[in-house]
DNA sequence: GCTTGATTCATACGTTCGTTTTAATCACTG
DNA sequence: CAGTGATTAAAACGAACGTATGAATCAAGC
C-alpha cells in the first residue's frame, strides 16, 4: 500500500485547521491529535510541518487545474468557431474552486478556505503555490483577451487580480461576512453564489478602459 | 507626555512586521529588536502581544472611517438634490485605504497591508476590528441602495463583499501578483489603482442581478 | 515461524515564545 | 536637592513548539 490510513487523515486534519489557523497558528500536535495519530508521524510522512502543508496543496492543486482546463475546453467547442461567452469562461475559472464547498469529500470542503488563506502566509510556500495555479491562468488569460481584445494586457491582469481577491475573500470569510450582513446573505448557497460573482465579474471585465 | 517615543516606535515597526508575517508569525523580540526596544516594553504599554495588535488597528481605523465619510458626503453634498455618481461612492470607499499606500507617513505605508491580512486572522481579534468598520459600511450601503434602488438588498451586501475581497487581495499581495504578471502591472501607480478598481467595481455594481 | 522492512509509539532534546519580576534609570515637582 | 511616579533594563520563568531518536509493533514473504 502506497498511501496509509494515517497519511490520509492527517492531510484531511491538516487542510481543515490550517484553513482555520493558518500555518504558524496550527500546532503539530494539535494536527496529529485531531488525526488520532502519534506526535512522529508528521515528521515521519511528510518530513517538516511545512512538507505537510505542501502535500496539502499538492493533493487538490491539480485536479483543481485539470477542472478548470476541462470547462475552459468545453466552453470553447461549446461556442465554435466562435468565441465563448465571458460568463462561460468566468465559471471555468471560479467553479472548481466554488463547487468544492459542497463536495461530498468530507475534507475538500476546507480546501476553498485554504485557498483564501494562502496568500496571507509568508515565505516560499506562497510564493511555491501560487505558481502551480501560473499555467493555467496564463490559458484563462489568452482566452480572456480574445473575447475583449480593445481591453490592454494591463488592465485584463488588473481585472483577473480582483476576481481572485473576490473569490479569495468569499471562500476563506464567506461565513463571516454573510453574518455580518444579518443573515441576508446565505453563504451556503454556493450555486446562487457562483453565478452573483460571475455576474459581477462579467460585467467588470466589460467595463471600458480609461 | 501621554505618549512615549517608544510607544510609537513599537506601533510603526509592529504595523510592518505583523503586516507581513501575521500576529503568530511575528515575534515580541523581533519587533522589540527592531524598535529598538526593550523585550518588556510591549507588555508594558500595550500589556499583551494582542493589546498591541488592537492599538495598531485602532491608531488608523478611526481616522480611515472619518476619512471615508467625509468623502462621502461630499460627494452627496456636491450632486444634491440627486444622488451622487456611483463611483464617487466607491472612490470614497476605496481612497481613504488605498491613499495610504502613498503616504508620507513612514508606517501607514503597511497598513493596507496588515489590513488585508486581517480577515486571516483567526479569533476574537479579527471580528473585534471588523466591527469598527460596521457603522461606516452601513452608511455605503444606504447611499449604495439609493443609486441602486432595483438591486435586492442580499445582492449588494455580495457586492460590496466582492468588492472588499479585491481591494484586500490588493493591498495585501498587490506587489506579488504584479511580479507574476512580468511588470506589466505597476503596483505603485496607486491613482491608477483607484480608478481601475473603481471602474471595474462600479460595472460590476450596475450588472442586472438575476 | 522467523526475518525484514515499514509504520507507530513514547519520550526526550534544544529552541523560542509571551509574560513576569525586580532593579535601575529617567523626568519632573516640591 | 530630595523624592516620586513613569519608563526602561536585564534576567528569568514555565509553557509550547518542531524535530529527532530508539524501541515496539505490525504486515508480508520465504
Amino acid at each position: 500500500m502506497v498511501t496509509t490510513d494515517t497519511r490520509q487523515r492527517l492531510l484531511d486534519v491538516a487542510e481543515g485547521l490550517f484553513a482555520d489557523q493558518g500555518l504558524k497558528g496550527t500546532s503539530l500536535r494539535a494536527i496529529t491529535l485531531a488525526a488520532e495519530a502519534n506526535l512522529a508521524a508528521v515528521n515521519y510522512h511528510f518530513g517538516t510541518k511545512e512538507g505537510l502543508f505542501a502535500a496539502v496543496f499538492q493533493r487538490r492543486i491539480g485536479p483543481m487545474t485539470v477542472e478548470r482546463i476541462r470547462l475552459l475546453d468545453q466552453a470553447l467547442e461549446a461556442a465554435a468557431p466562435d468565441a465563448p461567452a465571458l460568463e462561460d469562461v468566468l465559471r471555468a475559472y471560479l467553479a472548481p474552486t466554488l463547487g468544492l464547498l459542497t463536495s461530498h469529500d468530507p475534507g475538500a470542503v476546507n480546501f476553498p478556505r485554504l485557498l483564501g488563506r494562502v496568500f496571507s502566509e509568508s515565505g516560499e510556500i506562497k510564493i511555491q503555490v501560487l505558481n502551480q495555479f501560473r499555467p493555467s491562468a496564463e490559458r484563462f488569460l489568452e482566452v480572456l483577451a480574445q473575447i475583449l481584445p480593445e481591453l490592454p494586457h494591463a488592465e485584463l491582469m488588473w481585472r483577473l487580480h480582483f476576481l481572485i481577491g473576490s473569490l479569495a475573500h468569499t471562500t476563506a470569510s464567506g461565513k463571516l461576512i454573510c453574518l455580518m450582513s444579518g443573515g441576508a446573505c446565505d453563504p451556503n448557497d454556493v450555486e446562487g453564489l457562483l453565478e452573483r460573482l460571475t455576474t459581477y465579474a462579467a460585467a467588470g471585465f466589460q467595463a471600458p478602459s480609461r
